[in-house]
RNA sequence: CGGGGUGUAGCGUAGCCCGGUAUCGCGUCUGCUUUGGGAGCAGAAGGUCGUAGGUUCAAAUCCUGCCACCCCGACCA
């Protein structure tokens, strides 16, 4: 384990990369750009996944399941999102491998594929596909499905759960009778996006709608969360799209209406990915390594026993046991470490790394006092605290602590969202402070492209409850109905 | 795809310029002492030096090809 750490102040993405490493989340795997999710990693991806699974069965969604491979013919009906995808999509293109005469592996020329398959950058071909069949009348609709998979797109760049060239994600696609019914559903998705997020990850985030430059290919419009992160870099968290009419015209999705008359299908698609531990870690974690909410902790406390003799490591395991069930049975999840191949300091640094957002401490000492060394990961504060009625102490602090972490984010983000009139503090602020940019844009394409040629800043939203305000183009001086929101992003 | 870098024990590395079968740390194993903030001492195990070829009496080291990964850019619902 490293004890020579690089700081987070002195150089984040180094310090980043050693944190998802040092703290057991993940690593790299034998392939470019995809990672192996270890165990304590995975662990805390379950934890996000059973809450958004539960919000999303609430909301009347069900998951279904849909194959990795897709036709390449599928991707030819919806010009957009093909023309999107097509430069970060694997083929497979055929079906053997056979032992060549140097005993060498090789791909069976014979076994060539008539058409080729694309593993699926996402999934909205090969569900419309499936759609045209399920859909004849009003009365199939809506369809509300969701559902857990992986995903491959073959990026340049990649850095461990933040952008992979495969990975994992859930992803949401529905079917309506109107316009309106997909757009609510669009917005109800991103609230819970924006609910989770803010609630579970403990990270605060602006609600907004993409410009036509950053909307997914094939949607009307992107709905999104955008989070800010601890080095000032914005980072995309979750989607919404609403498809309009786009994929039931591409793939002839019709139904008949009460009335008779027939008409295309409305759609919506969305989803959060692995991206989302990236957002959790950048967002919350400090140089002695992660800091977890104690809504996705797969561990919420952790007990350290110490002791010398065995006598005494008898009488402070009867003690720790009973403080464990006495916690979980208020739904309190507990590790109790009772390894003894390390000793307590190793322990303590070892969960600190792993952001544990509370450790107990329990000794001979303290078995005769009757109290324990309860201490908070998150601001390192110890304290000593009677057995008794430990569990409305753990239960107070593990709230204590989860809003805490979301308001020093949000204290943080706040600060870190700044109003800019002209161009010369416009790009002063993005070099040396970061964050948040509110500052008014002339609507195009063009300007946009250019804003972020110059300064590799983009329209990060078009925040939802943006205020109309009359104001001049930060970079043309054309007018302007509203701010929008630029960031440096990931 | 451009620029830079790396590939040597489970991990991190030295050695390479100047050729002689590999250094150190962490970890691992054994024993004793330790245990309230990353233990100490003693001993031990662990290596096709990324890969293929070439030069040579001899290659981790020199030469050529190939492969892979990392970092920085370009790109990126």
């Amino acid at each position: 384990m490293a004890f020579e750490k690089v700081k987070r102040s002195e150089n984040y993405s180094e310090w980043y990369n050693n944190l998802v490493k040092d703290a057991d989340l993940a690593e790299h795997a034998a392939v470019k750009g995809c990672m192996i999710i270890k165990p304590y990693g995975y662990a805390i991806w379950e934890k996000m996944q059973q809450q958004l699974d539960k919000m999303f069965k609430e909301t009347g969604h069900s998951n279904a399941y849909f194959p990795l491979l897709i036709p390449k013919s599928f991707f030819e009906k919806e010009e957009k999102n093909a023309a999107g995808f097509a430069k970060e999509c694997a083929v497979v293109t055929h079906y053997r491998l056979k032992v060549d005469e140097n005993r060498k592996i090789i791909v069976d020329p014979d076994a060539k594929l008539e058409e080729e398959l694309i593993i699926r950058p996402t999934s909205e071909a090969i569900i419309w596909n499936t759609y045209k069949s399920w859909i004849q009348s009003y009365r199939d609709l809506p369809i509300l499905l969701n559902q857990w998979a992986n995903v491959v797109r073959w990026e340049m760049r990649t850095r461990l759960f933040l952008r992979t060239s495969e990975f994992l994600w859930q992803e949401g696609h529905t079917a309506h009778a109107t316009a309106e019914e997909a757009l609510i559903e669009t917005k109800q998705m991103l609230d819970i996006y924006a609910e989770f997020a803010e609630t579970f990850l403990g990270v605060p985030v602006v609600r907004g709608v993409k410009t036509p430059n950053e909307t997914f290919a094939g949607a009307l419009e992107t709905y999104c969360i955008e989070g800010l992160m601890q080095d000032g870099k914005a980072l995309q968290m979750g989607t919404s799209h609403f498809l309009g009419q786009n994929f039931a015209k591409a793939f002839d999705v019709k139904f008949q209406t009460k009335e008779g008359k027939l008409e295309y299908v409305w759609a919506t698609s969305w989803g959060v990915s692995t991206r989302l531990m990236g957002a959790l870690i950048m967002a919350h974690s400090d140089d002695e390594g992660l800091v977890l909410p104690p809504n996705l902790a797969p561990h919420q406390i952790v007990i350290v026993p110490i002791y010398r003799t065995d006598e005494e490591r008898e009488k402070v395991e009867d003690a720790s046991k009973a403080i464990k069930k006495k916690l979980e049975a208020n739904n309190i999840s507990v590790k109790f470490d009772n390894r003894d191949t390390q000793k307590p300091g190793f322990k303590f640094a070892e969960w600190e790394l792993k952001g544990v957002p509370l450790r107990i401490g329990i000794g001979p000492r303290d078995i005769q006092n009757g109290t324990v060394e309860l201490a908070r990961r998150d601001t390192k504060e110890k304290s000593v605290t009677s057995i008794e009625g430990i569990e409305n102490t753990v239960k107070n602090l593990l709230e204590e602590i989860q809003n805490s972490i979301f308001n020093r984010a949000k204290v943080f983000r706040d600060n870190n969202i700044r109003k800019v009139d002209n161009w010369i503090e416009f790009q002063s602020v993005l070099e040396e402070k970061g964050g948040f940019i509110s500052a008014h844009w002339d609507g195009t394409s063009e300007t946009e492209e250019k804003i972020k040629q110059l300064t590799k800043a983009t329209i990060r939203c078009i925040p939802l409850d943006n205020n109309v305000e009359e104001g001049q183009c930060i970079l043309t001086g054309n007018p302007s109905k509203q701010r929008v929101l630029f960031a440096k992003a990931y």
